[in-house]
DNA sequence: GCCAACGTTGGC
DNA sequence: GCCAACGTTGGC
């Protein structure tokens, strides 16, 4: 098993959003490490950090899983969609999927906060111009975030 | 295959 | 709004 902290603009679908849901299709990624790590990595069941991006106070705000395995992204194929990408097709789709199911809401632990502890100088967001929408997060990470949060 | 130009991300 | 950092594109 695995450990992720998956990126979202509040704006565009936050962890509020997830929770109403209760599980999304987490579509419109097209960067291909992110990608790889959904299609190759990730399995259903693989806990993840909800993290809101590129707001007011960014950081973690929830905890959610993965709930279905990468398949195809289906707004690849839609000439309508922001994320319409004339080069993929069916029979070689570039863009994958996972799915995910909301766990629940913690507090909001910003950013800020995250640079503050030693344990976490290895966290992957917190690295020199980190933009990856997902990355993996170390067992220790993992647990040490988790206590704070409690 | 190189690399300059460009677009995007995302914290501040 | 700024700008550093990075990924992608495309001409050569």
């Amino acid at each position: 098993m695995r450990y992720w902290l998956m990126k979202s603009e509040p704006s565009e679908y936050s962890i509020d959003d997830l929770q109403r849901d209760g599980h999304t299709v987490w579509s419109g990624v097209r960067n291909y490490q992110a990608r790889n790590f959904m299609r190759d990595q990730m399995r259903v069941g693989d806990p993840v950090l909800f993290y809101h991006s590129s707001c007011a106070t960014p950081g973690i705000a929830g905890l959610a899983e993965v709930s279905a395995l990468a398949y195809p992204d289906e707004s690849q194929f839609d000439p309508d969609s922001d994320y319409f990408d004339p080069r993929a097709t069916r029979a070689a789709p570039r863009w994958f999927n996972v799915e995910v199911q909301f766990k629940r809401k913690t507090r909001l632990m910003p950013i800020a906060e995250l640079r503050q502890y030693p344990e976490l100088a290895t966290l992957r967001i917190l690295a020199k111009g980190n933009r990856l929408s997902i990355t993996p997060v170390d067992p220790e990470e993992w647990k040490f975030i988790l206590r704070q949060l409690d």
